[in-house]
DNA sequence: TTATATTAGTTGCATAACTAACTATATGTC
DNA sequence: GACATATAGTTAGTTATGCAACTAATATAA
Protein backbone atom coordinates (compact mmCIF):
# COMPACT_ATOMS: atom_id res chain seq x y z
CA UNK A 1 0.00 0.00 0.00
CA UNK A 2 1.40 3.41 -1.29
CA UNK A 3 2.74 5.92 1.41
CA UNK A 4 -0.35 8.44 0.52
CA UNK A 5 -2.92 6.37 1.58
CA UNK A 6 -5.75 7.75 3.02
CA UNK A 7 -7.74 5.44 5.80
CA UNK A 8 -10.84 4.72 3.78
CA UNK A 9 -13.88 6.91 3.82
CA UNK A 10 -11.13 9.69 5.86
CA UNK A 11 -11.10 11.55 1.91
CA UNK A 12 -14.68 11.53 1.29
CA UNK A 13 -15.95 12.52 5.04
CA UNK A 14 -13.25 15.20 5.50
CA UNK A 15 -13.08 16.77 2.23
CA UNK A 16 -17.22 16.08 0.60
CA UNK A 17 -18.72 15.91 3.92
CA UNK A 18 -17.15 19.40 6.18
CA UNK A 19 -15.39 21.93 4.84
CA UNK A 20 -16.63 22.03 1.33
CA UNK A 21 -20.52 21.40 2.86
CA UNK A 22 -19.87 24.15 5.73
CA UNK A 23 -18.79 26.86 3.48
CA UNK A 24 -21.44 26.36 1.10
CA UNK A 25 -24.01 26.35 3.74
CA UNK A 26 -22.70 29.70 5.56
CA UNK A 27 -22.68 31.39 2.42
CA UNK A 28 -26.30 30.58 1.43
CA UNK A 29 -27.23 31.60 4.68
CA UNK A 30 -25.52 34.73 4.19
CA UNK A 31 -26.81 35.04 1.04
CA UNK A 32 -30.78 34.46 2.92
CA UNK A 33 -29.81 36.79 5.42
CA UNK A 34 -29.10 39.88 2.79
CA UNK A 35 -32.53 39.40 1.37
CA UNK A 36 -31.06 37.00 -1.81
CA UNK A 37 -33.19 34.58 -2.75
CA UNK A 38 -30.83 33.18 -4.63
CA UNK A 39 -29.14 28.97 -3.94
CA UNK A 40 -25.61 28.58 -4.16
CA UNK A 41 -26.07 26.57 -7.19
CA UNK A 42 -27.56 29.21 -8.98
CA UNK A 43 -24.95 31.61 -8.29
CA UNK A 44 -22.23 29.13 -9.24
CA UNK A 45 -24.04 30.05 -12.45
CA UNK A 46 -24.38 33.44 -12.55
CA UNK A 47 -21.04 33.72 -11.41
CA UNK A 48 -19.87 32.68 -14.23
CA UNK A 49 -22.02 34.46 -16.86
CA UNK A 50 -20.90 37.83 -14.53
CA UNK A 51 -17.16 36.39 -16.34
CA UNK A 52 -18.67 35.93 -19.65
CA UNK A 53 -22.47 36.22 -20.78
CA UNK A 54 -24.32 34.48 -23.10
CA UNK A 55 -22.43 31.13 -22.58
CA UNK A 56 -24.14 27.86 -23.84
CA UNK A 57 -25.90 25.26 -21.35
CA UNK A 58 -23.15 22.95 -22.22
CA UNK A 59 -20.50 25.74 -21.36
CA UNK A 60 -21.73 26.53 -17.96
CA UNK A 61 -22.39 22.53 -17.34
CA UNK A 62 -18.30 22.46 -17.76
CA UNK A 63 -17.41 25.71 -15.93
CA UNK A 64 -19.72 24.42 -13.30
CA UNK A 65 -18.60 20.95 -13.35
CA UNK A 66 -22.43 19.55 -14.12
CA UNK A 67 -24.11 17.36 -16.36
CA UNK A 68 -26.26 19.01 -19.08
CA UNK A 69 -29.05 17.80 -17.38
CA UNK A 70 -28.71 19.71 -14.15
CA UNK A 71 -27.68 22.43 -16.07
CA UNK A 72 -31.25 22.09 -17.75
CA UNK A 73 -32.54 22.16 -14.42
CA UNK A 74 -31.01 24.83 -12.69
CA UNK A 75 -30.93 27.33 -16.10
CA UNK A 76 -34.96 26.48 -15.37
CA UNK A 77 -35.14 28.01 -11.86
CA UNK A 78 -33.38 30.96 -12.70
CA UNK A 79 -35.27 31.85 -15.87
CA UNK A 80 -38.31 31.01 -13.32
CA UNK A 81 -36.66 33.71 -11.35
CA UNK A 82 -36.14 35.93 -13.99
CA UNK A 83 -32.58 35.95 -13.67
CA UNK A 84 -31.70 34.52 -17.02
CA UNK A 85 -32.72 34.80 -20.63
CA UNK A 86 -32.62 31.07 -23.08
CA UNK A 87 -32.06 32.49 -26.81
CA UNK A 88 -31.75 29.95 -29.81
CA UNK A 89 -28.41 30.53 -31.03
CA UNK A 90 -28.67 31.66 -34.67
CA UNK A 91 -25.23 29.77 -36.00
CA UNK A 92 -26.53 26.56 -34.21
CA UNK A 93 -30.13 25.95 -33.23
CA UNK A 94 -29.69 23.48 -31.32
CA UNK A 95 -27.97 25.76 -28.90
CA UNK A 96 -29.27 27.74 -26.24
CA UNK A 97 -27.35 30.60 -25.36
CA UNK A 98 -27.80 31.93 -21.65
CA UNK A 99 -28.34 35.67 -20.83
CA UNK A 100 -28.14 37.37 -17.68
CA UNK A 101 -31.49 39.37 -17.38
CA UNK A 102 -31.22 43.15 -15.58
CA UNK A 103 -32.54 42.18 -12.34
CA UNK A 104 -29.88 39.52 -12.29
CA UNK A 105 -26.62 42.26 -13.47
CA UNK A 106 -26.85 44.41 -9.97
CA UNK A 107 -26.31 41.62 -7.98
CA UNK A 108 -22.99 40.89 -8.90
CA UNK A 109 -21.40 43.12 -6.40
CA UNK A 110 -23.96 41.83 -3.27
CA UNK A 111 -23.05 38.28 -3.99
CA UNK A 112 -19.25 39.74 -4.61
CA UNK A 113 -19.11 41.10 -1.26
CA UNK A 114 -20.99 37.99 0.58
CA UNK A 115 -18.80 35.83 -1.31
CA UNK A 116 -15.57 37.65 -0.13
CA UNK A 117 -16.28 37.81 3.65
CA UNK A 118 -17.34 34.51 3.59
CA UNK A 119 -14.27 33.32 2.67
CA UNK A 120 -12.45 35.45 4.86
CA UNK A 121 -13.83 34.03 8.04
CA UNK A 122 -13.21 30.35 6.42
CA UNK A 123 -9.78 30.88 5.59
CA UNK A 124 -9.20 32.69 8.72
CA UNK A 125 -5.51 32.29 9.70
CA UNK A 126 -4.73 29.70 6.51
CA UNK A 127 -2.18 31.04 4.57
CA UNK A 128 -1.82 31.66 0.68
CA UNK A 129 0.65 28.73 0.19
CA UNK A 130 -1.72 26.36 2.17
CA UNK A 131 -4.24 27.67 -0.03
CA UNK A 132 -2.06 27.13 -2.84
CA UNK A 133 -1.68 23.49 -2.13
CA UNK A 134 -5.19 22.74 -1.72
CA UNK A 135 -5.77 24.43 -4.89
CA UNK A 136 -3.49 22.26 -6.63
CA UNK A 137 -4.26 19.05 -4.86
CA UNK A 138 -7.15 18.98 -5.98
CA UNK A 139 -6.79 19.78 -9.55
CA UNK A 140 -4.41 17.15 -9.65
CA UNK A 141 -6.97 14.66 -7.71
CA UNK A 142 -9.18 15.73 -10.77
CA UNK A 143 -7.40 15.57 -13.51
CA UNK A 144 -6.10 11.71 -11.83
CA UNK A 145 -9.65 10.86 -12.08
CA UNK A 146 -10.85 12.41 -15.20
CA UNK A 147 -7.84 11.81 -17.66
CA UNK A 148 -8.81 8.31 -17.43
CA UNK A 149 -12.00 8.57 -18.26
CA UNK A 150 -10.73 9.61 -21.86
CA UNK A 151 -8.71 6.44 -22.75
CA UNK B 1 -8.13 42.62 1.35
CA UNK B 2 -5.97 39.99 3.04
CA UNK B 3 -3.12 38.35 1.80
CA UNK B 4 -4.76 34.54 1.67
CA UNK B 5 -7.97 36.15 -0.25
CA UNK B 6 -9.57 33.49 -3.01
CA UNK B 7 -11.28 35.15 -6.10
CA UNK B 8 -15.13 35.04 -5.23
CA UNK B 9 -16.42 31.64 -6.66
CA UNK B 10 -12.89 30.10 -6.83
CA UNK B 11 -13.12 27.70 -3.29
CA UNK B 12 -17.11 27.09 -4.38
CA UNK B 13 -15.62 25.74 -7.71
CA UNK B 14 -12.14 24.85 -6.79
CA UNK B 15 -14.05 22.50 -3.68
CA UNK B 16 -17.29 21.57 -4.21
CA UNK B 17 -17.70 21.09 -8.06
CA UNK B 18 -14.42 19.37 -8.98
CA UNK B 19 -11.80 16.98 -6.53
CA UNK B 20 -14.77 15.96 -4.29
CA UNK B 21 -17.84 15.28 -6.34
CA UNK B 22 -14.87 13.44 -9.08
CA UNK B 23 -14.15 11.24 -6.19
CA UNK B 24 -17.59 10.66 -5.23
CA UNK B 25 -18.40 9.53 -8.60
CA UNK B 26 -15.65 7.71 -9.28
CA UNK B 27 -16.30 6.02 -6.30
CA UNK B 28 -19.69 5.51 -6.87
CA UNK B 29 -19.10 4.06 -10.20
CA UNK B 30 -16.82 1.65 -8.83
CA UNK B 31 -19.57 0.47 -6.73
CA UNK B 32 -21.84 0.12 -9.36
CA UNK B 33 -19.51 -2.10 -11.85
CA UNK B 34 -18.67 -4.41 -8.47
CA UNK B 35 -22.65 -4.77 -8.36
CA UNK B 36 -23.14 -3.39 -5.29
CA UNK B 37 -26.07 -0.96 -5.13
CA UNK B 38 -25.03 1.42 -2.74
CA UNK B 39 -25.03 5.53 -3.14
CA UNK B 40 -21.61 6.83 -1.44
CA UNK B 41 -24.24 8.44 1.27
CA UNK B 42 -25.75 5.45 2.12
CA UNK B 43 -21.93 4.14 2.32
CA UNK B 44 -20.78 7.11 4.70
CA UNK B 45 -23.25 5.85 7.01
CA UNK B 46 -22.60 1.93 6.81
CA UNK B 47 -18.25 2.98 7.20
CA UNK B 48 -19.47 4.60 10.95
CA UNK B 49 -21.41 1.18 11.83
CA UNK B 50 -18.81 -0.81 10.59
CA UNK B 51 -16.37 1.19 13.16
CA UNK B 52 -19.16 1.10 15.60
CA UNK B 53 -22.49 -0.40 15.57
CA UNK B 54 -25.56 0.40 16.88
CA UNK B 55 -24.85 4.24 17.01
CA UNK B 56 -28.13 6.64 17.13
CA UNK B 57 -29.42 8.54 14.21
CA UNK B 58 -28.09 12.29 15.59
CA UNK B 59 -24.42 10.72 16.51
CA UNK B 60 -24.45 9.26 13.14
CA UNK B 61 -25.68 12.39 11.24
CA UNK B 62 -22.43 14.36 13.64
CA UNK B 63 -20.28 11.95 12.52
CA UNK B 64 -20.97 11.81 8.77
CA UNK B 65 -21.76 15.85 9.21
CA UNK B 66 -25.75 15.73 8.25
CA UNK B 67 -28.98 17.19 9.82
CA UNK B 68 -31.15 14.83 11.46
CA UNK B 69 -33.65 15.36 8.43
CA UNK B 70 -31.01 14.21 5.44
CA UNK B 71 -30.29 10.99 8.49
CA UNK B 72 -33.22 10.10 8.99
CA UNK B 73 -34.20 9.19 4.59
CA UNK B 74 -31.08 8.00 4.64
CA UNK B 75 -31.75 5.49 6.90
CA UNK B 76 -35.28 4.52 5.89
CA UNK B 77 -33.39 4.27 2.37
CA UNK B 78 -30.77 1.51 4.33
CA UNK B 79 -33.29 -0.19 5.80
CA UNK B 80 -36.02 -0.52 3.08
CA UNK B 81 -32.90 -1.88 1.33
CA UNK B 82 -32.69 -4.25 4.59
CA UNK B 83 -28.93 -3.70 5.58
CA UNK B 84 -29.74 -1.68 8.52
CA UNK B 85 -31.90 -1.97 11.38
CA UNK B 86 -33.79 0.64 13.60
CA UNK B 87 -34.11 -0.72 17.72
CA UNK B 88 -35.70 1.92 19.84
CA UNK B 89 -33.07 2.51 22.92
CA UNK B 90 -34.45 0.84 26.25
CA UNK B 91 -32.75 3.72 28.35
CA UNK B 92 -34.42 6.32 26.22
CA UNK B 93 -37.43 5.50 23.99
CA UNK B 94 -36.49 9.14 21.82
CA UNK B 95 -33.67 7.74 20.40
CA UNK B 96 -33.21 5.08 17.49
CA UNK B 97 -30.02 2.99 17.58
CA UNK B 98 -29.04 2.29 14.14
CA UNK B 99 -27.60 -1.77 13.69
CA UNK B 100 -26.14 -3.50 10.54
CA UNK B 101 -27.80 -6.33 9.40
CA UNK B 102 -26.29 -9.61 8.26
CA UNK B 103 -26.53 -8.50 4.79
CA UNK B 104 -24.63 -5.31 5.47
CA UNK B 105 -21.82 -7.10 7.39
CA UNK B 106 -20.18 -8.46 4.61
CA UNK B 107 -20.26 -5.74 2.28
CA UNK B 108 -17.38 -4.32 4.31
CA UNK B 109 -14.69 -5.81 2.77
CA UNK B 110 -15.73 -5.01 -0.74
CA UNK B 111 -16.20 -1.63 0.23
CA UNK B 112 -12.75 -1.41 1.92
CA UNK B 113 -11.19 -2.66 -1.55
CA UNK B 114 -13.03 -0.59 -3.74
CA UNK B 115 -12.43 2.60 -1.70
CA UNK B 116 -8.94 1.95 -1.47
CA UNK B 117 -8.79 1.31 -5.07
CA UNK B 118 -10.49 4.79 -5.51
CA UNK B 119 -8.23 6.54 -3.22
CA UNK B 120 -5.24 5.40 -4.72
CA UNK B 121 -5.89 6.52 -8.69
CA UNK B 122 -7.32 9.91 -7.04
CA UNK B 123 -3.97 10.30 -5.00
CA UNK B 124 -1.53 9.09 -7.68
CA UNK B 125 1.50 11.33 -7.33
CA UNK B 126 0.34 13.55 -4.45
CA UNK B 127 2.12 12.89 -1.01
CA UNK B 128 1.97 12.29 2.40
CA UNK B 129 2.67 16.13 3.41
CA UNK B 130 0.25 17.38 0.59
CA UNK B 131 -2.46 15.37 1.84
CA UNK B 132 -1.70 16.20 5.44
CA UNK B 133 -1.86 20.15 4.63
CA UNK B 134 -5.40 19.33 3.01
CA UNK B 135 -6.57 17.80 5.99
CA UNK B 136 -5.31 20.50 7.95
CA UNK B 137 -6.79 22.90 6.01
CA UNK B 138 -10.13 21.41 5.77
CA UNK B 139 -10.25 20.89 9.04
CA UNK B 140 -9.45 25.21 10.23
CA UNK B 141 -11.87 25.95 7.52
CA UNK B 142 -14.70 23.95 9.54
CA UNK B 143 -13.43 25.10 12.26
CA UNK B 144 -13.53 28.58 11.45
CA UNK B 145 -17.15 28.51 10.32
CA UNK B 146 -19.04 26.34 13.13
CA UNK B 147 -17.19 27.40 16.10
CA UNK B 148 -19.45 31.28 15.08
CA UNK B 149 -22.15 29.51 15.14
CA UNK B 150 -21.45 28.58 18.91
CA UNK B 151 -21.19 32.46 20.49
C1' DT C 1 -29.32 13.44 -51.58
C1' DT C 2 -30.51 10.21 -48.67
C1' DA C 3 -29.09 7.38 -44.69
C1' DT C 4 -26.34 7.42 -40.46
C1' DA C 5 -24.07 9.32 -36.65
C1' DT C 6 -23.26 13.09 -33.54
C1' DT C 7 -24.50 16.91 -30.62
C1' DA C 8 -27.41 20.17 -27.44
C1' DG C 9 -30.84 20.11 -24.70
C1' DT C 10 -35.11 18.05 -22.19
C1' DT C 11 -37.65 14.76 -19.43
C1' DG C 12 -38.51 10.75 -16.20
C1' DC C 13 -36.92 8.39 -12.32
C1' DA C 14 -34.56 7.76 -7.95
C1' DT C 15 -31.68 9.66 -4.22
C1' DA C 16 -30.26 13.31 -1.40
C1' DA C 17 -29.77 18.08 0.63
C1' DC C 18 -31.75 21.88 3.91
C1' DT C 19 -35.45 24.45 6.47
C1' DA C 20 -39.37 24.62 9.14
C1' DA C 21 -43.08 22.69 11.45
C1' DC C 22 -44.51 18.78 13.81
C1' DT C 23 -44.87 14.46 17.45
C1' DA C 24 -43.39 12.03 21.32
C1' DT C 25 -40.45 11.35 25.15
C1' DA C 26 -37.54 13.29 28.98
C1' DT C 27 -36.07 16.69 32.17
C1' DG C 28 -36.33 20.60 35.33
C1' DT C 29 -38.79 23.80 38.31
C1' DC C 30 -42.29 25.52 41.11
C1' DG D 1 -47.70 16.37 40.36
C1' DA D 2 -48.20 20.05 36.69
C1' DC D 3 -46.28 23.09 33.34
C1' DA D 4 -42.58 24.70 30.59
C1' DT D 5 -38.54 23.47 28.10
C1' DA D 6 -35.36 20.58 25.69
C1' DT D 7 -34.27 16.63 22.80
C1' DA D 8 -34.66 12.73 19.06
C1' DG D 9 -36.76 11.78 15.27
C1' DT D 10 -40.34 12.39 11.34
C1' DT D 11 -42.72 14.80 7.67
C1' DA D 12 -43.71 18.37 4.08
C1' DG D 13 -41.92 21.34 0.69
C1' DT D 14 -38.34 22.97 -2.44
C1' DT D 15 -33.97 22.47 -4.85
C1' DA D 16 -30.39 19.79 -6.64
C1' DT D 17 -27.83 15.59 -8.27
C1' DG D 18 -26.86 11.68 -11.74
C1' DC D 19 -28.24 8.28 -15.23
C1' DA D 20 -30.77 6.83 -19.13
C1' DA D 21 -33.90 7.45 -22.71
C1' DC D 22 -35.66 10.74 -25.63
C1' DT D 23 -36.26 14.88 -29.42
C1' DA D 24 -34.53 18.04 -32.62
C1' DA D 25 -30.90 19.96 -35.27
C1' DT D 26 -26.53 19.42 -37.56
C1' DA D 27 -22.65 17.04 -39.70
C1' DT D 28 -20.74 13.05 -42.26
C1' DA D 29 -20.70 9.42 -45.69
C1' DA D 30 -22.60 6.56 -49.38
Amino acid sequence: MSNNQFKRGELYSVVNGMATTAVARRLQKNFRNAGLDITIEQWSVLYHLWKEDGLSQLELGNRTFRDKASTTRLIDNLEKQELVLRVASKEDRRINLVYLTDIAKPLQQITYELANQTMNEALLNISKEEIDIVKNVFQRVYDNLTNKDLL
